[in-house]
DNA sequence: GGACAGTAGTGTGCAATGCGCAGTACCGTG
DNA sequence: CACGGTACTGCGCATTGCACACTACTGTCC
């Protein structure tokens, strides 16, 4: 099975409720995203929506420099960044709704 | 707010589903979705979604000449059809109610 | 009778987004 | 010092929903 399409509109969603949480870098996302549930995200689909959240402005990022290994790249929530989480939390929501009745309407 | 995203995955799902309870044609089947909740979907999505579909062996078609107004093709959904339907309606809800989860893993 | 609105379907090109894959860089261990 | 694991980046691709334009048929109103 391929949930690859469901995905799309809901990454942005997991990643800044993720990030909400508390800051984190990309590899602990991936990895906290999987261990969500989302088995199946792939790495650089989440690099790739970080880099998209920051430019919007809906996160701050800040380099760690190593403890042991490459440095890494946190990424916290701006206020922006929560506004856009509720709002998607709200359309996710409603629409899951919305998708789920459709799906019961069919008795047989 | 732009659902375009979340529909992707779903539209499929949702044509199925609407076709499975009564056969339909892409007009009707524009109005039932967006009678359903689904409002923003446009129609030129549907049209390539029944063509996706019936190219994948999971609809049938026939074409009623007009009653009054241009032909009818109606859509019948099939075993293969059926199948479809079963498998991604039990990957959205099982993806659902995991998104779901995650949103509410934060409490404050 | 002819312009027009409503119904019904098709085709084209575009934009967003997730993914696979390759590549870079840094660390500790054998 | 080669190697595996961690961490991040970049590139090109496939899917899919959408806007827009176009065809075609029917009934209505002037």
């Amino acid at each position: 099975m391929d949930t690859t399409q469901l995905l799309k509109g809901v990454l942005d969603l997991a990643v800044l409720a993720v990030v909400d949480g508390e800051d984190g870098y990309g590899y602990d996302i991936v990895r906290r995203l999987r261990d969500g549930g989302l088995s199946e995200v792939g790495d650089a689909s989440v690099y790739g929506t970080l880099r998209r959240l920051y430019s919007a402005g809906a996160l701050t990022s800040y380099v760690v420099p190593s403890e042991a290994g490459p440095h890494r790249k946190y990424y916290g929530i701006t206020p922006t960044g929560h506004a856009q989480l509720k709002q998607q939390r709200d359309d996710w929501t409603s629409f899951a709704t919305t998708v789920s009745a459709l799906l019961q309407e069919v008795p047989a």
